[in-house]
DNA sequence: ATTAAATAGGACTGAAAAGGTCGGATTTGC
DNA sequence: GCAAATCCGACCTTTTCAGTCCTATTTAAT
């Protein structure tokens, strides 16, 4: 329950792998996969998404890879959960306006709390961009060397 | 991925139906079940969760059932989902402090995004009350009847 | 032109988790 | 003693996730 899936955790390091270059250079997925002990495969599928999503752009061919389109504080976190996940829908009865099957539909929209929680969620996630988490990551690392 | 369980969803019922009674009144898992459409086994399963995570405190034979133990401004989602679902970890590596067979571990602590957002989300779920949940549905109610 | 390295993308498999079911034990009011 | 409730573990089925495989396409370099 609310794991964050491994896409999403492979998304975000190479997101921030771009991050730490010049925004011109490419990165292929080898180079991700082999840095952080990735399957190539899926690697190379994460990126396909953020490309799709124009989070990244893609460039084919030999000498091809991938690079940032913007800034990372210009990410916000539910960008990549989108582009990697599809809309976030922490339950299944709110996937689509009228499920059917969805027993509890008629107390849905007022009674179940779910939707409540959804819409905090999304607010917590788009509030928070990649420069945040970078940001984070750094002070816990100069934390460490003390 | 980021789904909140059915047992969470059935946890909030449960508490939140509960909360809108006298706090002396007992209710059973029965009648949650046939209120919402819930299974009843794992209606009991979920109560017996939240009782021994002091959450309800639970009377046993017949006449028995739940009740509250402190109100519902007094608890926190994260405890709600500490009860229902143990402690909250989004990914696996940081299930266990040292798992031998994650192969990014030696870069987990400080490379790894995931425990940043971790944290973000533990914080963010223990400073939401059920309290809060309920005052955002009962507005959202009002909306609807204009 | 050919080759090699890269992206693009669909189909499939195996493992793990979630949701639900079943059976039985214990407690307790009547 | 019976019935209604909590308690609790074992099990099964379905869905989701992670990963693999295969093929096509693009393009730089030779």
């Amino acid at each position: 329950m609310l794991r964050i899936s491994k896409k999403m955790e492979y998304a975000l390091m190479g997101l921030l792998h771009m991050s730490h270059k010049d925004w011109r250079e490419l990165t292929t997925a080898k180079e991700l996969a082999q840095s952080y002990n990735i399957p190539p495969e899926l690697m190379g599928k994460v990126l396909q998404n953020l490309a799709k999503h124009n989070l990244i752009e893609s460039m084919q061919g030999v000498k091809g890879g991938y690079r940032l389109v913007r800034s990372i504080d210009q990410v916000k976190l539910s960008d990549v959960i989108t582009a990697v996940e599809g809309p976030l829908k922490i339950v299944n009865c709110l996937k689509i306006k009228t499920t059917p099957e969805c027993h509890q539909h008629y107390r849905c929209t007022i009674k179940n709390p779910m939707g409540i929680i959804q819409n905090k969620l999304e607010n917590f996630f788009s509030e928070l961009t990649l420069q945040d988490i970078e940001n984070d990551m750094t002070s816990n690392l100069r934390q460490m060397q003390h």
